[in-house]
RNA sequence: GGGAUCUUAGCUCAGCUGGGAGAGCAUCUGCCUUACAAGCAGAGGGUCACAGGUUCGAGCCCUGUAGGUCCCACCA
């Protein structure tokens, strides 16, 4: 039965059947066996909440590159997949649709909403994997996780009460970054700055006593309900009596001190400033330095509360407005500026972040930061590209204490223990405390924690930490973390500082980071733009592999890449190649032909050979030091170029001509080649090449995929075949190039004269007559040693070492021939100058490497060589 | 204000430890050549942002300048 791949290359025919095939057959799944070396990433886990991006399909696309290229290796590589949890993504969603029914959080209770939320989780959180699937990832779903499930739950519970004991969590009162939308607090690291515009309030204060007033700026002018001071720098002479005495303020007619503190910048607008302790983080700190009141003027929506029965109710832009309008009534107002400043939005609903003081959970970050540093410092664990190193480093040196507390349902609770009676507190792993002092049952704090909490002990929650299990001390440090770069503070970081804190080893060797993928203008993909491409379309429409070629080409690791149609049809264009190349391959194979050990090869054979020989050593090198591009890059040039356009054609009339005792060779060579190069291929285009090298090998059960990683060959490198074909490469290349020019069409064939003094030289044309008859259009190949009856107005080609000529039937324009010559006269000259001028040159000589030295008198000595048959025919053409 | 990064062909981008500038797309010229028109053959197109420096030699290393992007930052 003869193997065939069907006409056309339709990855939608073949890619869900290949995925079922690997899944079926668990080459996916990883067990511990100390015999290999391991191999792990562990996934970023995607928001249950989300739909598969760009984002997505870039990061796993890296990770499945990886993982199959190791994988074939012959190590044994793990790839752990999971979902996470995402507590006010998750939460706000479902807030929401409990909104359209007009039921609210309370009034479903804890549990109601709990239940609700899992089940919600049930029915959308498989979403996301099943669109992961459709890439091709070959994840070990055997192992899938959840950041929520009950194993990462005890990893959490373990190092909270562990941290807790160590004294590095704490609960304190402090003044933290509230988003009135989500009602809940978030961490430093997840508010996002941007500019808004704004105004400046100019405002007056009066003094108390009555003499004289102050002048000081605001851009929130509703905070002052909230003032318990207003502060001057102490160096500031201007200033100088006023510090201890008091102001009215306005419209609240409170008297509140005025102060020194060293944060008044004197240079900035009138050197005073207003002190809002529960809405400023700075004006806290100053009011600790001052024991300052704390008085808070916001509801947790951010509206006035009953305090303030004027306001009462107004959210915080009505009540700017409102104040506004009473300090103008009370000639407290002296002027109105436009102003642009930096405002916190929270990242997740843009909301604008109100600071607020309020008893949260925290975790102690100096002790934790520092090992973290170091580990990178001492290069356990590295980042690709390094520059990264940098942006964490920043963060860590700078970093403040992480609030873990968030006033959500939606996550892993806090375990920590309120004794209502006594007042005591317990932290425990128990689902139920009794109080130790007083034997009353405890409440536990209703409060979650931070989605990132979980995710950060996600290397060594997945292996089952905190059991000693053999996973942990087989797969784990894990290899290679692959992600973004906007992801290192959240995430990678605080993987790092668990990772050292829990373990005693950092999480993994390598971190590979990637940029962003961006639309064709370069910009960010988001939602409210709704210039997001979805990539379940491309793969409907390119297919998987087009997709997965399209985001590891032409860029470099780290930076941000723009993607567009144009790019993908280039890279499903070559996986058309590819099929195309096979197929005709395969249309050749017979079940007859005995191929199994190696024939004796032509040149043309060993050449590809040998190219292929040095594309795997390329190629291997290049995805070791996590140049996925460069390596694609020369797969791609490879396959296409030298394999297709240059040794398919030339094999050709070999495979014609049924007396050719050099066919078995080629067929040979042809498999192969083709092998090899689809192996090299596999991991980023799995599907085309798994198809194609099933149909190769005839049999549907074998697989590429599990299939041995190409070594590079010693006896496989063929130096002299290498340069005999290049010459005559150089020669074909001549002669279309000449004919182009002349624009004589390639069904008009013409003979042509190969003339050498050099025998080596007429050997190698001799025997490759039939190259020059399809390649070279020639109806016959006449090789000799010197010009002998040969026309004087034909065409001439003149390479290193020989000169090719082709007399055309009708006259060639003399003068136009003798204009090109001269071109090509002038260009060698240059050529020869700058290679005699570098050899002249003895500091180029005394100090640069030999191999650069002999490099270059070989250039000199080709050029000198044609410039000598260049000026003999220009002589010839002259008389 | 601090830091990172980028500036290479018309467009989008590669360019590994310094050794004669590349790809894809677009453009132009020929080709339906029996694997592929999602193709084949050929061509044009770049003072590698600018100015210095190191070096026998710089797109690549160093310094500065200009412009873009991003991150961080308590200037009310």
């Amino acid at each position: 039965m003869k193997k065939e791949l069907e006409k056309t290359y339709n990855p939608a025919d073949i890619e869900d059947r290949l995925y079922s095939k690997w899944l079926g057959k668990k080459y996916f799944h990883a067990e511990v066996d100390k015999s290999k070396k391991p191999f792990t990433i562990v996934m970023p886990p995607p928001n249950i909440t989300g739909q598969l991006h760009m984002g997505h399909a870039l990061d796993n696309t890296l990770q499945d590159i990886l993982i199959r290229f190791k994988r074939m290796q012959g190590y044994n590589a793990l790839w752990v997949p999971g979902t996470d949890h995402a507590s006010i993504a998750t939460e706000a969603k479902i807030v929401e649709a409990m909104r359209e029914e007009g039921l609210t959080k309370e009034e479903l209770g804890r549990e109601g909403f709990l239940e609700r939320a899992w089940k919600w989780k049930e029915q959308y959180g498989g979403r996301i994997v099943s669109q992961l699937k459709k890439m091709g990832s070959s994840c070990d779903w055997d192992r899938e996780r959840f950041t929520m499930d009950e194993g990462c739950n005890r990893a959490v519970k373990e190092v909270f009460v562990k941290l807790y004991e160590k004294g590095l969590i704490y609960r304190g009162e402090r003044i933290i970054n509230w988003c009135p939308h989500c009602l809940t607090s978030i961490s430093d690291a997840e508010v996002e700055h941007e500019d808004q515009a704004g105004h400046f309030w100019h405002l007056e204060y009066k003094l108390a006593d009555g003499g004289g007033s102050i002048k000081l700026a605001t851009t929130r002018p509703e905070t002052l309900l909230g003032d318990t001071a207003i502060a001057v720098n102490p160096k500031d002479e201007r200033y100088a009596d006023y510090v201890g005495k008091t102001v009215i303020l306005p419209i609240v007619h409170r008297e509140i001190p005025v102060i020194a503190d060293d944060y008044v910048d004197m240079e900035f607008g009138t050197g005073v400033v207003k002190i809002t302790p529960a809405h400023d983080p700075n004006d806290f700190e100053v009011g600790l330095r001052h024991n300052l009141p704390v008085i808070n003027v916001m509801t947790d929506d951010a509206k006035i509360t009953d305090e303030y029965p004027r306001y009462a109710g107004m959210d915080r832009y009505e009540a700017r407005k409102a104040i506004v309008a009473d300090l103008e009534r009370e000639g407290a107002l002296v002027k109105v500026e436009d102003h642009a400043h930096n405002v916190g939005v929270c990242y997740r609903c843009g909301t604008t972040v109100e600071p607020r003081v309020s008893k949260q959970w925290f975790v102690k970050m100096k002790p934790l930061a520092e090992p973290a540093i170091n580990a990178v410092k001492e290069d356990e664990t590295q980042f690709v590209p390094e520059y990264f190193e940098k942006t964490y480093f920043h963060w860590l040196e700078n970093i403040r204490d992480w609030c873990i507390s968030r006033q959500l349902w939606w996550g892993h609770r806090i375990p920590a223990f309120y004794c209502d009676e006594c007042g005591e507190l317990v932290v425990s792993k128990d689902n139920e405390v009794v109080c130790p002092k007083c034997g009353k049952s405890m409440r536990q704090d209703p409060d979650t924690l931070d989605t990132w909490f979980s995710s950060a002990l996600w290397p060594f929650s997945t292996l089952g930490w905190p059991d000693k299990t053999e996973e942990m001390e087989y797969f784990y440090p894990t290899s290679t973390l692959v992600t973004g770069y906007d992801i290192i503070p959240f995430w990678v970081m605080r993987m790092m500082f668990s990772g050292i804190e829990q373990v005693g080893k950092v999480p993994f060797d390598t971190v590979l980071i990637h940029g962003l993928v961006r639309d064709s203008l370069g910009r960010k993909m988001s939602k409210s733009l709704g210039n997001g491409i979805d990539p379940l379309e491309i793969i409907d429409k390119y297919g998987a592999d087009a997709l997965r070629f399209t985001l590891i080409t032409g860029n470099a690791p780290g930076n941000d890449m723009r993607f567009y149609n144009e790019r993908v049809e280039a890279s499903r264009n070559f996986a058309n190649k590819v099929w195309n190349a096979s197929r005709f391959i395969m249309m050749n194979l017979t079940e007859e032909d005995a191929l199994s050990e190696m024939p004796e090869l032509t040149d043309a054979d060993k050449w590809v050979i040998s190219k292929v020989n040095d594309v795997v050593k390329d190629v291997t090198y290049n995805l070791e030091k996590y140049e996925l591009g460069i390596a694609a890059d020369k797969i791609y040039n490879f396959v296409w170029e030298e394999f297709c356009d240059w040794y398919i054609e030339m094999v050709k009339p070999r495979l014609y001509n049924e007396s050719d005792n050099t066919k078995n060779a080629a067929l040979w060579t042809l498999k192969e080649v083709l092998i090899t190069a689809l192996k090299l291929l596999h991991p980023y285009m799995p599907f085309v090449t798994e198809e194609i090298y099933c149909t190769l090998v005839n049999d549907g059960d074998a697989s590429i995929m599990i299939s041995s990683w190409p070594v590079y060959r010693e006896d496989y490198h063929f130096e002299a075949e290498e340069k005999t074909v290049e010459r005559i490469k150089e020669a074909v290349k001549g002669i279309r190039n000449i004919r182009a020019e002349m624009n004589v069409p390639p069904s008009r064939k013409a003979a042509l004269y190969v003339v050498s003094e050099n025998s080596d030289v007429r050997s190698i044309f001799e025997d490759s007559k039939v190259f020059f008859a399809t390649l070279g259009y020639a109806s016959e190949v006449n090789v000799q040693k010197d010009k002998a009856g040969i026309a004087d107005d034909a065409v001439s080609i003149l390479i290193h070492e020989a000169a090719i000529y082709i007399p055309f039937a009708e006259l060639v324009d003399v003068e136009k021939e003798i204009e090109r010559l001269v071109k090509e006269k002038e260009k060698l000259s240059k050529e020869l100058e700058r290679s005699e001028k570098m050899l002249g040159n003895e500091k180029f000589v005394s100090k640069a490497p030999q191999e650069k030295i002999d490099e270059e008198k070989a250039k000199q000595k080709k050029y000198s060589d044609m410039m000598e048959q260049v000026v003999k025919r220009l002589e010839q053409l002259s008389k």
